[in-house]
DNA sequence: ATTATTGTAGACTAGATTAGTCAACAATAA
DNA sequence: TTATTGTTGACTAATCTAGTCTACAATAAT
């Protein structure tokens, strides 16, 4: 039950993104090289992200990527989803078909709890929420 | 985040051993064959729960494998512990040290909640609960 | 004692998945 | 026109998963 490395850096890069585009649009060279990701894996773990229209990108110089929406419009759930797909931890969770018995299953209620609790964690939570954790730990640090 | 059939099946192979083991050792064989499991691959699941402690084994004829407690004193957590794995996404929710910047890093809050929200589901329910939770689903079968 | 039966341990393997790299291409601003 | 930036997809090495297979150890029945 571990997380890819797709969306922990995933994670990181929108976070990165949100921090940043203040000024505009926000390079794929600088997330890079700000989080530690190769450029070209970061092209892969942005892709699915503009597919799914939270992210919007421009091609050329001046190019870039940018949110499509606020901070708190962008749920954890959501970004969780499109990086690593559904949070059930076995598949016939959310096909109960694949599994002929998931009828009468009590392991798979479960696996159903599991997910939801996961869901529930991660759409209790916003990009923004991070952006201002992310201030009150540089805040309190600097002020130490 | 998907679970592996290790724990998938070990976890099924334990509700099947808490249910026929009133008369004495359940035999592996009869396990396998119930669950439809390969015999050779449920040697392999039931190991870490003998060596843990929570199942107890007899080699030779009439031998076979029981609880070593009695089905509410086991949650599911501690089971889904020795066949899985902690259910941190992240290795670095449980070694902060391997990770140097867990310090001020906000995704890993994030990680810790899932852990902890994954861990309280799995400690809410023991195998008793699924034993109850299988009759009850049984009878209401018979009943229809 | 011998033997059939049962669990124990660990080496081994095929296939799937992960975590990337690489190269060719498309769009755009300067 | 060109340098720059994102897009796409093929490709690969390494790792992990889901098992199988073999030899062995312990015990009950005979
Ligand atoms: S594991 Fe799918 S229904 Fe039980
Ligand atoms: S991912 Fe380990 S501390 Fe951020």
């Amino acid at each position: 039950m571990k997380l890819s490395t797709k969306t922990r850096y995933g994670t990181r890069a929108l976070l990165d993104l949100a921090i940043n585009q203040e000024k505009g649009p926000v390079q794929l060279k600088d997330i890079a090289q700000r989080q530690s990701i190769s450029l070209t894996y970061l092209e892969h773990l942005v892709t699915p992200l503009i597919n799914a229209g939270i992210v919007r990108s421009a091609r050329g110089r001046k190019g870039g990527i940018w949110l499509a929406k606020s901070p708190q419009e962008i749920r954890l759930d959501e970004v969780i989803l499109l990086l690593e797909g559904s949070n059930a931890p076995v598949e016939c969770v959310d096909r109960p078909d694949i599994c002929p018995r998931s009828g009468s299953c009590v392991t798979r209620d479960i696996w159903t709890e599991m997910k939801k609790a996961l869901d529930d964690v991660l759409a209790a939570t916003t990009l923004q929420d991070l952006m201002d954790r992310q201030n009150a730990g540089t805040q309190a640090v600097a002020r130490s």
